[in-house]
DNA sequence: TGCCTTGACATTGGATCCAATCGTGACAGA
DNA sequence: TCTGTCACGATTGGATCCAATGTCAAGGCA
């Protein structure tokens, strides 16, 4: 989870450690929609050559984290308001039933975990903190799911949306955290009774409810300046 | 979707051809589960280099379809019979989805199509013309829905369970095709009358009978003699 | 002035070569 | 006979070089 800086120890597979990497930066911000991902540049950033980077381009593309065209190059891609509804409803519909999967899998020193997140995030943190404890929190309610197709996929959903999540956050601020608090207050609840489907119905209202409150937003999709 | 023999003709990008040519190879059943895919042999075999062949399989494993481990190589993975019921499970929520977004945009012509397609089905035409045809008649359900990450990840779960199906679908045999028939019957009447809940509901039945019918014939995942 | 051509540069795709790692079987010792 | 070690072959990972493609701007022609 950590191991965040000076990663030049060089352990492991260059192809997987620039993956990393790019993922990071694409998730986190510093490489937002648009940017445009020049394969001998990041080769010489991470210290690598450019056949990694490729090949972590190719793995990338096929999350659907970056675009790639033949002889044209890779950049983050865009995402028309109408795909990001999609990706929402698409999480409306899996990530109870990861819950489901996960929940018998889950120990009461988890279910514990997940209690300390949430109060963490009660107080307003912050945009940046809120984003990383609310992706931390859910990801934690799947953690029992350990089968790679819906895990990876819930993961993949979640990764997708996390830039409009970030635009969106910043631009609504600490208005409305009393209901994401609430929210996460009778999702937990749920938990601790072990009851999926309450738990699944409550996980279902809650991304329904976020997406309809970025669907109210749609200048979060403008396209700013374009970056390098 | 022909273009099938003698791709020699080396048109386009050699990753892309090598991830087409496996991506069909292991669909078809040519390379089953625990097949190695060594580099130097593929690449003779299409007549490339070694690099789009790593590329290639960077993006297959990124799609599920292939494993691989650092400096151990790349094979095709078996799955657990909880995985294959899961995926079942993750068709069942997300492909009414895509019917219910792919419905306003399939033409009356469509329909059509999927009336032959079915037509076509109705005498058990052997498993692997059934295995095709039913899979066509399936994604033609949500060719309207364009969006990529739901298309995507819903073919991507009929790839990653195809092996399973044939499986199936070779030691039942046309024993209760006529199942089929009627559910497929039903589904086409619910989209002719344009209503997604009724062909949503009718298409999540018919993938949960076909998980309930795999979860009852556990010797479909027994690993037979392993193949080179 | 406007549009098309053309050429140089930037960038990506592919092939070959070298390095690192893994698996396997032979061999020595207990 | 069993086990641990070592060395070799097989295979994958990475770097460099070359080819192909795309981009873009300058210049010629209508």
């Amino acid at each position: 989870m950590s191991g965040d800086g000076a990663a030049e120890l060089a352990v492991g597979v260059a192809s997987d450690r620039v993956v990393a990497e790019l993922r990071e930066a694409i998730l986190d911000g510093r490489l937002p929609p648009g940017s445009r991902l020049r394969q001998e540049e990041l080769a010489a950033l991470l210290g690598t050559s450019r056949v990694p980077v490729r090949e972590a381009l190719r793995t990338l593309a096929a999350e659907g984290l970056v675009e790639t065209e033949a002889n044209r190059g890779a950049w983050v891609p865009w995402r028309s308001p109408a795909e990001v509804d999609l990706l929402y409803r698409m999480r409306e519909r899996l990530e109870p039933l990861a819950l489901e999967v996960s929940l018998p899998n889950l120990s009461p020193a988890d279910l514990d975990r997940l209690g300390e997140l949430q109060e963490r995030i009660r107080t307003w943190p912050g945009v940046e903190a809120f984003l990383r404890l609310d992706r931390e929190l859910h990801l934690a309610v799947y953690a029992g799911c350990t089968t790679e197709p819906l895990a990876g996929t819930v993961l993949r959903l979640w990764n997708a949306t996390q830039h409009y999540r970030r635009l969106y956050m910043t631009l609504s601020g600490p208005r409305r955290h009393w209901v994401v608090n609430a929210e996460h207050d009778l999702l937990l609840d749920a938990l601790r009774r072990r009851d999926p489907v309450d738990a699944g119905r409550l996980l279902e209202g809650h991304i329904r409810r976020t997406r309809c409150e970025l669907a109210r937003h749609p200048e979060v999709f403008d396209r700013g300046v374009p970056r390098s």
